[in-house]
RNA sequence: GGCAGGGUAGCUCAGCCGGUUAGAGCGCUGGUCUCAUAAGCCGGAGGUCGGGGAUUCGAGUUCCCCCCCUGCUACCA
């Protein structure tokens, strides 16, 4: 087979455990490798972790661990839950790989050499107090830090640059060449329009920190260390061998580069950039999945609703889950996940339709004719019926191949409900009874034929299960099975089917503990939480008078408003309220507000402190006091 | 503010170049078979297709205006 396919995951970030969002990539990847192996492709299948950066060497200091140690504590966990889950990975990556930092420095000296890198310096204005460089639009009156409130200075600092410029396009170009290079469209003409707007120059290495990929010897330069996402996007190619032994590297470019919508842009625009640059092929689909929801809510460690792979795939079965999350959502769509919808499609789709399918054929051939099923006139009786399945399989394929994982798993159950509808169209029992065993048999073999079909293609979403089911059926699911019975549409061999227990048993109730499978954690979190007296009264409150409110141009939340805290002068302060209160609604009444507040600039407009208000869902109110008090009384 | 994509049955959505009674799945509901995991199958109810205007013999489908949602982007104070 000379067909190759390359499919890889983004490395993960070693900042966080693995969640829901890590597995549905990885799964989604894996179920592409998985199906490509089976079409007989030479597959190649890439996930691992991102370990350089500033934040993993904070994180690793504050936790009094070196960076590395760090690292590889994370680095375990996504291996151990990809080893559990099964993901069928040829190379698990990491970016402390010594062969993957050669290769990064290979690719730098390439890009150096060619003139795309260049040693410039990056100018602005810097906080001396915070460390930190800011724009023009983040400071406040001209010249102040948004985050202390000190002078800034403008100060340069050395760093090398790619020529993001020059590459603009031929960016442009290949979008409109390559229709399907970045999916979904909607992303895609996102990105274009990014594009569009003129790209600058990208800073590619820092001097503020040490743990990261070192530039090639020759450059001398050991100052600089690479920019974290320079480093993590060449993970693709150091994969397979980049810059030491390329063996691998046949399997470049990538079939598919699945990303999150977060981290588009970066596959999107700068990775194809590099590779321009370093004068190899660019990925035939850049493929970008959106986010999970949990009941209709955002998830997110402070709400405690982080949905834990692990513990949905211990109590509904990690082919079960895997089924759902493909099946659930159109790819690049956000999805919700809640126990209820997947106990449905788990009783509806796979009980219901496909188990208890298998269960139909069993019993009939057990009663009809001793288990033995032969497909010998499957063709005269039910030709029509075969026709029908075989286009519909035929779309599956077509779907999954772009990516459209709930259309393709559609397609095949459109399949499943010809074989559920044929047995009760057909009713070979009555058929036993009017002595036309022939008929009879035929519309039993069917259906052992159409499910045979069926689970070959749904092998790479669920494997073990159609395994099982192949056992049944006397075959198994191979490259050589699929060629047979789903290439050349030919039909099973006689048989004695094989009886076994319900492959998906009925799910009668939930099965992970409300609200969330990770409660017990976040009650933990907010025991660590509390605070002191002291620390609380670092915050000061007081009671402020709205002398003027005033709408802030141009924006949809924002009021400006003038508040009297019994001080020399009244403060600004820019509230996001304007959706809630009017200007004139404010005018002389009282608030809470934060008093010790850093001053930010919001739409260029210094807000020197924030008022306290609660929201809901109906939402929001300001914290006033009950009766009125003196401009500037405190809160405590 | 700019750009893009949306607003169609209770829910999630499909409806291509304008053309007979607007579709699917889920949910709800009535019926029915018995091979099967009380599964399957058949039928039914349910829609001012965001609002208004225009073009047309005819518009969910084209054009204009407005409202609302989502995403990206911006700060032009």
């Amino acid at each position: 087979m000379n067909q190759k396919a390359y499919i890889t995951t983004p490395i993960y970030y070693v900042n966080d455990v693995p969640h829901i969002g890590h597995a549905y990539t990885t799964i989604i990847a894996d179920t592409m490798a998985r199906y490509y192996r089976l079409k007989g492709y030479d597959t190649f299948f890439l996930t691992g972790t991102d370990e350089h950066g500033q934040k993993i060497e904070e994180a690793a200091i504050s936790r009094g661990r070196t960076p590395k140690e760090y690292a590889d504590e994370i680095s375990g966990k996504f291996k151990a839950l990809w080893d559990e889950f099964e993901i069928s990975y040829d190379k698990f990556i990491r970016t402390t790989d010594q062969e993957h930092k050669i290769g990064v420095q290979k690719a730098f000296s390439t890009m150096f050499n060619s003139g795309d890198i260049y040693k410039g310096e990056y100018e602005g204005h810097y906080c001396v107090s915070c460390e930190t460089f800011f724009t023009d639009t983040q400071l406040i009156d001209e010249n102040l830090c948004p985050d202390c409130g000190k002078e800034t200075r403008i100060v340069k600092e050395e760093s090398y640059f790619f020529k993001l410029s020059n590459y603009q396009e031929k960016l442009l170009k290949w979008y409109s060449d390559d229709e399907k290079c970045v999916l979904p469209k909607g992303k895609k003409s996102e990105v274009i329009s990014f594009v569009k707007q003129g790209l600058r120059d990208l800073s590619i290495t820092r001097t503020s920190f040490d743990w990261g990929v070192k530039l090639p010897d020759e450059i001398n330069d050991p100052k600089h260390v690479m920019y974290v996402w320079l480093d993590a996007l060449l993970n693709y190619i150091t994969a397979l061998g980049y810059g030491n032994d390329e063996k691998n590297m046949k399997y470049w470019p990538a079939t598919i580069q699945l990303v999150g919508k977060d981290i588009l842009r970066f596959h999107a625009i700068y990775w194809p950039a590099f590779l321009m640059s370093l004068g190899l092929p660019l990925p035939k689909h850049i493929a970008a999945h959106g986010w999970w929801t949990r009941n209709g809510e955002k998830m997110s460690k402070s709400k405690g609703n982080v949905v834990n792979p692990k513990e949905v795939a211990d109590a509904y079965g990690l082919e079960n889950f895997r089924y759902f999350m493909l099946r659930e959502v159109p790819f690049g769509q956000d999805g919700d996940f809640s126990q209820k919808a997947l106990i449905d499609r788990i009783n509806s789709d796979l009980s219901n339709e496909l188990g208890n399918l298998l269960n139909r054929i069993i019993g009939m051939s057990g009663k009809y004719s001793d288990f033995n099923i032969s497909s010998k006139d499957v063709f005269d009786y039910h030709k029509k019926e075969l026709t029908s399945v075989m286009e519909h399989i035929r779309l599956a394929e077509t779907n999954l191949q772009d990516m459209q994982t709930n259309r393709y798993l559609e397609e095949l159950w459109k399949a499943l409900t010809i074989a559920n509808q044929s047995i009760t169209v057909y009713e070979p029992w009555v058929k036993m009874k009017e002595g036309d065993k022939e008929f009879a048999f035929a519309t039993v073999a069917m259906v052992a034929n159409i499910l045979a079909k069926v689970s070959i293609v749904l092998h790479p979403v669920m494997p073990k299960t159609t395994q099982k089911i192949a056992k049944t059926l006397n075959f198994e699911i191979s490259y050589d099975t699929y060629k047979k019975f789903i290439e050349d549409d030919s039909l099973l061999d006689d048989f004695k089917i094989e009886k076994i227990p319900p492959l998906f048993p009925k799910v009668e109730g939930e099965l992970l503990n409300s609200p969330t499978p990770s409660v017990k954690e976040e009650i933990k979190k907010e025991e660590d939480s509390l605070i002191t007296i002291d620390q609380f009264f670092q915050t000061k409150l007081k009671i402020g008078t709205i002398l003027d409110a005033t709408e802030v141009p141009k924006s949809k939340k924002l009021l400006k408003l003038r508040v009297d805290l019994g001080e020399e002068k009244p403060r600004q302060i820019v509230a996001g309220i304007k959706e809630f209160y009017s200007a004139e609604s404010l005018l002389n009444t009282q608030v809470c507000v934060v008093a010790n507040l850093k001053p930010a600039k919001i739409m260029g407009l210094v807000s020197e402190g924030m008022l306290l208000a609660a929201k809901d869902k109906e939402g929001l109110s300001l914290l006033r006091p009950q009766d009125s008090k003196k401009s500037g009384s405190s809160v405590g």
